[in-house]
RNA sequence: GGGGUCGUAGUUCAGUUGGUUAGAACGCCGGCCUGUCACGCCGGAGGUCGCGAGUUCGAGUCUCGUCGACCCCGCCA
């Protein structure tokens, strides 16, 4: 009487076609209704629901075991597939139409009750769901957003397997590099005090490939950067990596944008505009205070330095003496919706970015209404007002620091109002690239040049000759791309010449020697007839997260990781043997 | 390293100005029920109020510390 556990059928897939076919089905016991006499059980696998019918005129045993029958029981059922009786139909499930049967069932495998209702709406705490991830992991949402995951890297494999490329696996095991972020780290056994690195990125392994005329390489790849983490930021993630040679900006572009459109198509049905569009770095910078602007909404910055100059209030005043900016936004029809309140929790936002206040002025139908236009003659107040386009409806805030500080803040607002005032539309696509970033930024701590994108980077070749006048006015050869405010990639052409390479260490502070230590191969390999290349990498995880609508990368990984980096699940980190550590010779200082 | 929010039954939450025996819904357990699909009805069990200290005649409630989760700054492409 043991039915098979060979399924003929997922619970998703019966209907009217099967009717009156004997069939078996596995699953997990969803919800139970007990009527005395009927029992209908939800039966549920990762493909849907199928109701299945004991009757105890049809089978007297089947009916009386299934009343031991608990939520979460994995159970194998047989019998007759029938058409439910008229009325009965349940529209909401896809096999709705039919229900089937049993004459035979066995108990597969007993549960205990869920710590939470599992295939439920309800919010479960996050530390509950982590600990329990597996019983997480069936519900509705996060079986839809591993699905997507999977369609993209399915679809990014096929499409630039038509393009050409090859998947070719890089060392896990590697070699610590300066620059970037911080590293983990691998004791080795074998060689005492010396250790490994995970890699942040494959980085030298696919330029390195390039120099091998491998041509075009494509991975997709865990990284790990052991850095504090956010709702976009793990410690292992995953990129899509990339590297061609032969390739310039315009060519790379084409491609990418064929890749991205492609991944919209095959996950979610939607097809894309291309190309994107393309913004440099220092007009997104002036326009949105931003390198990765939401350009579904309006709300530019307007630079107000000029019309201001030789005011009295002492805030703009300063702010431009000490070389700083006075920019504004002109939020339009907001007079009713910027209350003070609202104001102060802007202000709020504001000086996050380290902004000391945030000044505004609302044009009301009586006039302006402001804190500070008493410190304003009547002519700059004007033309204040005609700069940014003022009309009545409109609030006007400000930001006045140093460049930096005004971008950050008054870009940071921007979000905040556009959050508040619903100035976006949530089924707006925008894709843009941004070009041209600085080749290198001055680290004040460190009083050195660092790589804004990393040290490979090809500078402009219109910017070569800058090495020594000029090194903070470099461009870069660096491109990012944005998804509505997201950097969901980045990359650039490379410097293939081992001789700028050099300089831009020297660039760097980093000496010959350090060099060679450190990127020595590289070096090396360039000068064994490297070809012009270039790549880019995409962060998987959050172009899975923003397709899937979710709030967290948390949410399209399997396993994640808490923001203290550790997994409720299996508790790592964790305590190891001392044998473990007396091997590799390693001992703890807690000083 | 810093700022913020949160932590009460298995789960989601309520709990007044500090005052008797800490409640609800869902879930769980038992009983009844042949057309339910969030089945229904009756009954029952279930609490270290995250942990520790303090203030107080009295603390879920106030204070301090601590642990954990989340969001953010710094950090990180």
């Amino acid at each position: 009487m043991t039915p098979s556990f060979q399924r003929t059928h997922t619970c998703g897939e019966l209907s009217d076609n099967q009717v009156g076919d004997t069939v078996t089905l596995c699953g997990w016991v969803h919800t139970r209704r007990d009527h005395g006499g009927l029992i209908f059980i939800d039966l549920w696998d990762k493909f849907g629901l199928t109701q299945v019918v004991l009757n105890p005129q049809i089978d007297k045993l089947a009916h009386q075991e299934a009343q031991a029958l608990r939520g979460n029981f994995v159970i194998a059922v047989t019998g007759k597939v029938r058409p439910r009786p008229a009325g009965m139909v349940n529209a909401k499930l896809k096999t709705g139409a039919i229900e089937v049967y049993i004459d035979d069932m066995e108990i597969l495998n007993k549960s205990e009750t869920p710590p939470f209702p599992g295939w439920d709406e309800t919010e479960i705490s996050e530390v509950l769901r982590l600990k329990y991830r597996y019983l997480d992991l069936r519900s509705d949402v996060l079986q839809r957003n591993l699905k997507l995951r999977y369609d993209i890297t399915r679809t990014v494999r096929n499409f630039l397997h038509g393009e050409k490329f090859i998947e070719v696996e890089t060392p896990m095991l590697t070699k610590s590099t300066p620059e970037g972020a911080r590293d983990y780290l691998v004791p080795s056994r074998l060689n005492p005090e010396k250790f490994y690195a995970l890699p942040q990125s494959p980085q030298l392994f696919k330029q390195i490939l390039m120099i091998s005329g491998m041509d075009r390489y494509f991975q997709i790849v865990k990284c790990f950067r052991d850095e504090d983490l956010r709702n976009d930021r793990q410690p292992e993630f995953t990129q899509i990596d990339m590297e061609l040679s032969f390739i310039d900006e315009p060519a790379l572009f084409k491609l990418v944008e064929g890749m991205i459109a492609a991944i919209y198509k095959e996950s979610l049905g939607i097809t894309i505009e291309t190309p994107f569009a393309i913004l440099k770095y220092q007009e997104a910078l002036d326009r949105f205070g931003s390198d990765k602007p939401d350009m579904r909404f309006d709300l530019e910055l307007i630079d107000l330095s000029e019309v201001v100059a030789g005011t009295d209030f002492k805030v703009f005043d300063q702010a431009l003496k000490n070389g700083g900016q006075v920019k504004a936004l002109n939020v339009k029809k907001s007079t009713d919706v910027l209350s003070r309140k609202i104001l102060d929790d802007l202000t709020e936002v504001a000086k996050t970015y380290g902004a000391k206040g945030m000044a505004w002025i609302k044009v009301n139908t009586n006039g302006l209404q402001s804190p500070i236009i008493k410190f304003f003659k009547p002519e700059m107040l004007d033309a204040l007002i005609a700069k940014v386009g003022g009309e009545v409806g409109d609030t006007i805030v400000f930001a006045a620091d140093k460049p930096k500080i005004v971008a950050d803040s008054l870009a940071n607002v921007r979000l905040a109002i556009a959050k508040l005032m619903n100035l976006i539309d949530p089924k707006k696509i925008c894709l843009t690239w941004i070009t041209e970033f600085p080749l290198v930024e001055y680290d004040e701590t460190e009083k050195r040049y660092t790589a804004m994108h990393h040290p490979f980077t090809s500078p402009l070749a219109e910017d070569l000759d800058k090495f020594e006048s000029d090194p903070a006015g470099m461009r870069a050869r660096a491109y990012d791309l944005v998804l509505n405010g997201n950097e969901i990639g980045g990359g650039s052409i490379r410097i293939h010449q081992s001789d700028v390479q050099q300089k831009m260490f020297g660039l760097l502070g980093i000496d010959e020697k350090e060099a060679h230590e450190k990127f020595g191969f590289l070096l090396d390999a360039l000068q064994y007839g490297a070809p012009p290349h270039g790549g880019i990498a995409f962060g998987l995880d959050r172009i899975a997260m923003l397709l899937a609508g979710a709030d967290s990368i948390r949410d399209v990984i399997a396993f994640p990781k808490t923001q203290k980096a550790s997994c409720l699940m299996t508790q790592a980190p964790s305590d190891i043997d001392p044998k473990q550590l007396k091997e590799l010779k390693l001992k703890f200082d807690l000083s």
